[in-house]
DNA sequence: AGCACGCCGACT
DNA sequence: GTCGGCGTGCTC
């Protein structure tokens, strides 16, 4: 028997992976790379994947441990995956260990096996005319019951009053034996016919169709209302007739039961789907139909782009500006650039849908790498919102409102109709403050004031989540002034109340609708119609439409305006336009105030005059000039540590490791600039100060080799353990 | 990341 | 004398 040792890959942040001796008696061809093994790693137990095998090792004979067992005879991950997550671990200086368990539902990750994601069931073996002696009534319905149908699911019959012990008896009598079967995705018994779609649809479509089985990247940059969605549907209409299944993801908020009940009404074939509501059990589930080929569709959020399609056609990612996209900690991949990655190994065309492209894409569609289709019209000839800035510099104003919006409001109210008021700040009031000394209440782990909520009362951190009572005197000079400044959801809601006693007022946000059923209740109670005002922060803004709203008002657009973050500005008009969007239907456009203190802002009135697409051209010249994404790389190391003068001696010694690495090996390479380090925007948070590191450069290469010497350098540098840091390539937020 | 080893302070 | 604090090093 010859020599070989197993390449393991483990899930554990080291960036390199192991040898192991094969499991006792097994040969260098029982293993495969991509199937499970079980390895004794140090003194603990884990579940590796196989990436290969090798006849030479550098490892000494004494260290070389056998593998404990292999779990798969079939690799669980394909050749083309793993490559996929090897490109994935280079390109985020990751572990690859790390980066596979994104590809295995958690129930595989723990060693199940694959068999656990069957439901268990009973068949009919007998023939239904035969004519079995049973005792018990409830028997004799049993059997009545496989009579009628051959197979059923065990829950089924639980559900309908029978035992375990009464299928048991009949399977005894070898009328019915148990069976294990992955459960079938749900197919509708009548799919719904496709909506006629206008020129600029039949034309996006005959385009899109076009690059059907080759890889391109497209943008499909839709206003609102424009009718994206029917071009979806269409087009994974088009590469389901060609027998291939299409990916479909959607942003976290956007995954609702009316945008699957889309999908689903519209196809005869089935359907998947994998978001953060569902189980293990269920995830394996779905990932299992999607592998095997049984769903044909799978809609799914950030993780489903790793989920296997054997035969994919198509991926479509809707709202791909959204910042759900990206994965916020761990590992820090975007689902977004991933799925273009995927798209190109697999061959298959990918679409990227948006009213407000990000800036990134935008560049892309113009410099012609990505084919760009623009639908300019709302569909069904409705028009577009007319948006209007409203100055309040100087105004008289009422509970946060300025005079004439209140009496817009009142006079869409009069018509019957429904108000929306958007406000990103959720609670009672953002500051609670002494009007006699000016103390603040703040945050004792965090460089921030405390949100005062009032259902129930408490101040609250927004940021540590950080929770104590209401203080009525002031703590400094213990004056009984103590006052709720500036306005919150909660307050606009109470102010909304009292100015307007007969009109219902709803309040959506985070504390009000905790979970997605409460979510559809109120949705479906507001389009039951009649005049109402809604307030709600951002999640007022994605997924839904309102068609009653005829008027929406976005009360501090400000926030964003004067951001610290070059995305500030950026991320603030897909807000003002996506919550605009929400308004209307084809013969009731509606209007949107928004108010603001600074009315001559240029880039909101280029946004107000010319629309989103205007804008993002304005922005994306400023980003040139200033050399900043897309116009350069970027990447962002971020150190936090409760002992402020580490964290920042941390990121200080990677900005001399770079510049070291620079100077050694940076010559006739593309430049990396350095920028920092700077505390963070917010500097302590969660009793952490932060600081981090910019580093950007106009050529990927250049910048990941000076990246994979960096990562190398932090995990050998000694004296800074209770520091944390990480690397975020492509960062999303600066701040 | 875990987990153990090891070297210093305050306790039954 | 030990219990336990967390700095350091290692994991095929």
């Amino acid at each position: 028997m010859s020599f070989f040792v197993v390449d393991v890959a483990l899930p554990v942040p080291l960036l390199r992976t192991f040898d192991y001796l094969p499991v006792e008696g097994e040969q260098q061809s029982d293993y495969q790379a991509g199937q499970r093994v079980r390895a004794d790693f140090g003194r603990q137990l884990l579940t590796g994947i196989v990436l290969g095998t090798r006849t030479t090792t550098e490892v000494p004979q004494n260290k070389l441990k056998p593998l404990l067992a292999r779990l798969d005879d079939v690799p669980l991950i394909s050749e083309g995956d793993l490559s996929l997550a090897r490109w994935m671990a280079d390109y985020y200086h990751h572990s690859v260990g790390d980066v596979l368990e994104h590809w295995i539902p958690a129930m595989l990750r723990r060693g199940a096996a694959l068999t656990e994601a069957n439901e268990s069931g009973w068949q009919r073996i007998a023939p239904n005319d035969s004519d079995p002696v049973l005792r018990g009534d409830k028997q004799k319905a049993l059997w009545q019951r496989f009579i009628e149908q051959t197979d059923i699911l065990h829950s089924q019959l639980t559900s309908t009053g029978f035992s375990l012990a009464q299928c048991r008896r009949l399977a005894e009598l070898e009328l019915i034996r148990e069976t294990h079967q992955l459960p079938q995705p749900l197919i509708p018994a009548t799919p719904k016919p496709f909506l006629t779609l206008n020129g600029e649809q039949e034309k996006a479509l005959t385009l899109m169709k076009n690059e059907l089985g080759k890889f391109r990247a497209c943008l499909l940059e839709g206003v609102t209302g424009s009718g994206k969605t029917e071009v979806y549907l269409q087009l994974i209409d088009a590469v389901i007739q060609q027998g291939k299944q299409a990916l479909v993801l959607v942003p976290e908020i956007g995954l609702t039961p009316q945008t699957v009940q889309r999908f689903q009404e519209r196809f005869s074939v089935p359907v998947a789907l994998l978001h953060s509501g569902l189980n293990d059990r269920e995830r394996l589930q779905g990932w299992r139909q999607a592998k095997e080929g049984v769903a044909r569709i799978l809609i799914g959020t950030r993780s489903a782009v790793f989920t296997p399609l054997p035969d994919l056609g198509l991926i479509i990612l809707d709202e791909e500006h959204d910042g759900s996209f990206k994965q916020q900690d761990g590992l820090r991949y975007s689902a977004r650039d991933f799925a273009l990655v995927r798209a190109h190994q697999a061959k298959v065309p990918v679409l990227l849908g948006s009213a407000t492209p990000s800036l990134e894409t935008l560049h892309n569609a113009l410099s012609g790498r990505y084919l760009h289709v623009k639908l300019t019209q709302r569909a069904g000839n409705a028009k577009p919102p007319g948006m209007k800035l409203h100055s309040i510099l100087h105004q008289p104003m009422i509970s946060g409102f300025a005079e004439p919006v209140l009496s817009a409001i009142k006079q869409h109210l009069d018509n019957q109709k429904q108000v929306l008021v958007f406000l990103n700040r959720r609670g009672f009031a953002p500051l609670l403050a002494c009007r006699h000394c000016g103390w603040m209440a703040e945050c004792r782990r965090c460089d921030a004031r405390l949100t005062l909520h009032q259902y129930p009362p408490h101040l609250h951190c927004h940021h540590c989540d950080h929770q104590q009572p209401v203080v009525h005197t002031c703590p400094e000079c213990h004056s009984p002034d103590v006052e709720a400044v500036g306005q919150g959801t909660e307050r606009i809601e109470e102010s909304l109340c009292e100015l307007f006693p007969l009109t219902p007022v709803r309040r959506v946000d985070r504390d009000t609708v905790r979970t997605k059923q409460a979510f559809d209740e109120l949705f479906n109670d507001i389009h039951q119609g009649g005049s109402c005002i809604l307030v709600g922060t951002q999640m007022l803004a994605k997924g839904h439409h309102f068609p009653d709203v005829t008027l929406v008002v976005i009360l501090d657009s400000d926030a964003g305006l004067f951001s610290a973050d070059f995305r500030g500005m950026e991320h603030s008009a897909q807000l003002i336009e996506q919550v605009a969007g929400r308004a209307g239907r084809a013969d009731n456009p509606g209007d949107v105030w928004i108010q603001t203190l600074y009315a001559d802002h240029p880039q909101l009135n280029l946004l107000i005059d010319n629309g989103y697409h205007a804008l993002a051209l304005s922005m994306l010249k400023e980003r040139l000039e200033q050399q900043l994404p897309p116009y350069s790389h970027m990447a962002m190391l971020r150190s936090e540590c409760e002992d402020k003068r580490l964290s920042r001696q941390l990121t200080d010694q990677a900005r001399h490791m770079l510049q070291d690495w620079l100077r050694q090996y940076g010559k006739g390479n593309a430049p990396v600039t350095l920028l920092g380090p700077f505390p963070a925007i917010m500097e302590r948070r969660n009793g952490r100060f932060r600081y981090q590191l910019q580093i950007f450069c106009p050529e990927r290469k250049s910048l990941h080799q000076a990246l994979d010497a960096l990562v190398k350098q932090l995990q050998s540098l000694k004296g800074f353990n209770k520091v944390r840091w990480h690397l975020d390539v492509d960062p999303v937020d600066t701040l």
